[in-house]
RNA sequence: GGGCGCAUAGCUCAGUUGGUUAGAGCGCUACAUUCACAUUGUAGAGGUCAUAGGUUCAAGUCCUAUUGCGCCCACCA
């Protein structure tokens, strides 16, 4: 069969995937004989569309799946996808504005109804998209966190929460979102820096109105909300005035002068309006000064009837008006630019009034504490180590979560009250919390209850991510929900999970999880309330540890976001360079914890490299006779069975695997891609191949070959999964799929321990040819093995090699000398590199290359000189760990055998 | 204001606990083309490791300061 010299990502991918996937390699299963390793996916918003900040996430966490399934654990990944409040409303909300509709047109049911439609219709692009990405998730297991089996587990939570008394309800300033009509999070509240003024509002004293307290502002139009003025107890020109009365404008409301420690005295003019109702701080100071609260807006940041004339204007009309009509009276003394900083709603970018309401809170700090523990206790570990500062210092300082959000997409607050009670005034009556919705009111018996409107916080579901995607609390079988067909059949012919009742359950054996992945953005939203949750309710950690990859952004460094119009989209590039490219050049350039930075011509190493082991495979398969691949290496029991180049190719491949897999645990992704890139390139291509081209069929070269080749797809194949699968269908092997291999151990990797003994005491061929080469023709080299010149002189190891060579190319030098300016090929190109050849065969400038090892013996004798000064040198000899030392005498000795093997080539070439 | 990170080749970045001669990819230059692969090969040029001090026998690596860039948090009447 003809095999292109090309490699086709689209030829391979989907047939791979859904190949994986018929034959369940994807699935996990609690089993005794295995350690479980877990991860769950940070679950993709529902509404969301793959960049690249999931690819390499995802990336990331299949490579940890798939390393550790392949190391014959019971690896699962856990799928499924957020609800995504908010974001998802928006989506909906504007598909419905183009049949004109608005959502509060819809009510309340039909408009969660459209919701659900519209998750079922789109809901699961994004999954789609990142079996383009190759991941191995258990698909059947996928959860979505408005599940119904779910919602059983928030709602459990809240209850349980509240029964606890960590659950109040409380009005507070809180940011509100005025288009979307919803409270948001400090977190989601984001601070951008703008251009506003500083208004300087003139308060008349009530005693004398031709005297005034000048007061400072941002926001003008909520001093109709003012309850007071607050000056420094500190601050000489207010001293007098503190307990007058003001008569605040436009309103004619009199105010007091007050004290409180809290205010700048340098800032604007020393003297601050006070809005309880409209910030943060005054709200602070309005309970500590007992001041009245006025709300002067509506939700939609319109003026309400407390705002008099003023009423229905929008903030920032009335802000207008308000300062026309203050001038007008003479009140508005400057108006001041000021650079200042404002909240804006983290999805439509709608400046956040500051407003006060009724929210429901969860009490941190007791949650807080023990995930403060167990993190400096070390049992969850951050990667880089750095983040762990960074969560702790959060924890430490952490606020009551606001969860209640005034949207109608996202889990009911299973809040009830009574109306009667309600009316009559009895808040602390009459508010039920249950599970269920109670049939009437205990305190009074009326049947007339209603639910709570708001809905949960995103995160208040996502929090619980970790067990209750195992169906805590309840611990359900989900075979009869969530397995398919074909899968439920294969299940009850080969396994006894559900058949038998001493099989661990799914929650018990694969929680705690074995590492988070995810971003360094959501630490705060996500990552710490996961701790907390999973140690309160399952009192377990979560998980052990947790990645934290770096954010991708473009070549400038600017985040990758669709206002930007910066965004490379992942799926154009699998598109153009393959699923393989994409992972792999990804992976390649992120160091562990630091920013990605991107262009799209990075994917061309990842394709280039896809390509090459393709033509590195064919050649092998052509070159290939099937009945060798069954030979044992051990055969090769003498030295003389395996030449120099194999052992020395073997000896790389054994310490590549040794390198990989401690770069694997300890989550340095892009060394250990770049560390298989080398090896496959630079010596298994370069070197191994062409040295062997001209005896390939020769029986050792024939298996070892292979047999490289068989192992090095295997470690490669969680990088790279598609293309080490297709080659692997393609070359002679047992066993169904690369995926079930088990990645080889060191030892089985060499086969055997003999094999493995001498392999690792041969020397290096290449870097010894290489070592040869710069002794001969450029610089002075120490690491040249000693071996090949024990006892020995320069000419006679020339000669040992040069026969080496010989063996291996089977030309004769003569021969070569004689053609070389005419042979092409690279196998010359090769042997000319190699200088090592070249001055038997009478090719080198004798006179250059006198002048180089005279060089040479200059340098090494000063280095002699500077080495014996060091270890005369008694503080180092005191001070400097043994080894060191010791190390420090064996260079010496190298140096001064170095010298006198120069001296010896020098005689050798006069 | 508090915290964190970064500065290494023309560009984008690696460089484990200090220890021989600081690496890769891309780009650049020269050469090679019946060859598994031009998405290739061989070779080459290109570095005062931001600056200044310090610790040490030894500093790209540790400490201090400076400069420049970036991020996070808080505040901003």
């Amino acid at each position: 069969m003809e095999i292109p010299s090309r490699y086709n990502p689209k030829d391979t991918e989907d047939k791979w995937y859904k190949f994986w996937q018929d034959e369940f390699l994807f699935s996990a299963k609690p089993s005794l004989d295995k350690k479980p390793f877990t991860i769950v996916i940070p679950p993709p918003n529902v509404t969301g569309i793959l960049h690249m900040g999931h690819a390499l996430n995802n990336t990331i966490q299949d490579i940890l799946i798939r390393y550790h399934r392949m190391l014959g654990e019971e690896a699962l990944w856990m799928p499924g996808t957020d609800h995504a409040g908010i974001a998802t409303q928006n989506v909906v909300e504007k598909s419905i504005a183009k049949e004109g509709l608005k959502r509060h047109d819809l009510g309340r049911e039909k408009f969660v109804e459209r919701v659900w439609l519209w998750k079922e219709q789109y809901g699961s692009t994004i999954i789609k998209q990142l079996k383009k990405l190759g991941a191995s998730c258990d698909w059947d297991r996928i959860r979505f966190t408005m599940d119904e089996e779910y919602s059983k587990s928030v709602l459990e939570v809240f209850v349980r929460l509240y029964e606890k008394g960590l659950i109040y309800r409380g009005s507070y300033i809180i940011n509100w979102c005025p288009r979307c009509q919803t409270a948001l999070s400090d977190e989601e509240a984001a601070h951008h820096e703008l251009q506003g003024n500083l208004y300087y509002l003139k308060y008349p004293l009530k005693d004398n109105p031709e005297d005034f307290v000048v007061v400072a502002t941002t926001r003008p139009e909520t001093m109709l909300g003012d309850t007071a003025v607050a000056v420094n107890p500190k601050d000489k020109r207010y001293k007098k005035l503190i307990g007058k009365t003001l008569v605040l404008p436009l309103v004619n409301r009199e105010i007091k002068i007050i004290a409180d420690s809290s205010i700048d005295i340098k800032f604007g003019t020393g003297a601050v309006k006070v809005t309880p109702a409209h910030d943060p701080n005054d709200y602070l100071m309005g309970k500590k000064h007992n001041l009245e609260f006025i709300n002067v807006m509506q939700p939609d940041a319109k003026m309400n009837e407390l705002a008099g004339d003023y009423k229905d204007m929008d903030r920032f009309e009335a802000r207008e008006v308000i300062l026309e009509d203050l001038k007008e009276k003479g009140l508005l003394e400057k108006v001041e630019p000021h650079v200042l900083s404002a909240g804006h709603c983290y999805r439509c970018h709608t400046i956040i009034e500051p407003y006060l309401s009724k929210q429901w809170f969860v009490k941190m700090a007791p949650l807080a504490k023990p995930a403060i523990e167990v993190v400096k206790k070390g049992k969850i570990k951050f990667y880089p180590k750095r983040w762990t500062k960074v969560y702790l210092n959060w924890m430490e300082n952490i606020q009551d979560w606001c969860i209640s959000r005034q949207i109608w997409w996202g889990h009911r607050i299973p809040v009830y009250y009574c109306k009667y009670c309600q009316q009559a005034g009895n808040s602390e009556k009459g508010t039920i919390v249950s599970r269920i919705k109670p049939d009437k009111c205990p305190d009074c018996g009326s049947a007339d209850i209603y639910q709570d409107e708001d809905v949960l916080d995103t995160w208040f579901s996502s929090w619980l991510w970790p067990f209750a995607t195992f169906y805590w609390p309840f611990g359900i079988s989900h075979i009869a929900n969530c397995i398919s067909q074909d899968k439920k059949a294969d299940l009850a012919s080969s396994d006894k999970r559900y058949a038998t009742s001493d099989m661990p359950k799914d929650l018990e054996y694969f929680y705690p999880t074995s590492v988070l992945v995810t971003a360094p953005e959501i630490i705060f939203f996500w990552v710490a309330r996961m701790i907390m949750a999973g140690l309160e309710f399952m009192k377990e950690i979560p998980f052990k540890d947790v990645y934290i990859h770096g954010t991708v952004r473009d070549i400038e460094g600017k985040k990758m976001s669709k206002s930007l119009g910066n965004i490379i989209d992942p799926l154009e590039i699998i598109d153009e360079y393959g699923t393989d490219a994409l992972r792999f050049s990804l992976i390649s350039i992120t160091a562990q914890g630091q920013d990605v930075y991107l262009s799209k011509e990075r994917f061309e190493q990842g394709r280039n490299f896809a390509n090459k082991i393709w033509n590195a495979s064919r050649f092998i398969m052509m070159n290939l006779d099937a009945q060798n691949i069954q030979v044992d290496l051990c055969q090769f029991t003498k030295k003389e069975d395996l030449s120099l180049v194999n052992r020395w190719i073997l000896s790389r491949f054994y310490s590549v695997l040794k390198e990989l897999s401690k770069n694997l645990d300890n989550f340095k992704f892009n060394e250990a891609a770049n560390l298989l890139y080398s090896f496959f390139w630079h010596e298994f291509c370069d070197w191994y191949l062409e040295l062997i081209k001209s005896d390939i069929k020769n029986k050792a070269n024939q298996v070892v070959m292979y047999k490289v080749l068989e192992k090095f797809l295997r470690v490669l194949h969680p990088f790279m999964p598609f293309i080490t699968e297709e080659i692997w269908q393609n070359l002679p092997h047992e066993g169904k799929s690369i995926m079930v291999q088990l990645i080889p151990h060191v030892q089985e990797a060499l086969i055997d321990k003999k094999v493995e003994k001498k392999v690792s005491s041969v020397f290096d061929l290449i870097t010894t040819i290489r070592n040869m080469r710069q002794e001969l023709e450029i610089l002075p080299q120490d690491k040249v093995n000693v071996d090949v010149f024990a006892s020995k002189s320069m000419k006679q190891a020339l000669e040992v090699m040069s026969q080496e060579i010989r063996n291996l190319a089977k030309i004769d030098l003569l021969e070569l000398q004689e053609n070389y300016q005419h042979k092409s090929g690279q196998f010359v190109n090769i042997l000319k590199d190699m200088h090592i050849v070249i001055p038997l065969a009478g090719l080198i400038d004798v006179d250059k290359y006198r002048e180089k090892i005279k060089q040479r013996i200059v340098k090494t004798e000063s280095d002699i000189k500077a080495k014996d000064a060091m270890l005369g040198n008694e503080s180092f000899v005191k001070r400097a760990p043994a080894e060191v030392v010791e190390k420090e005498r064996e260079r010496l000795k190298e140096l001064k055998d170095s010298l006198h093997k120069l001296k010896a080539v020098k005689d050798a070439i006069s």
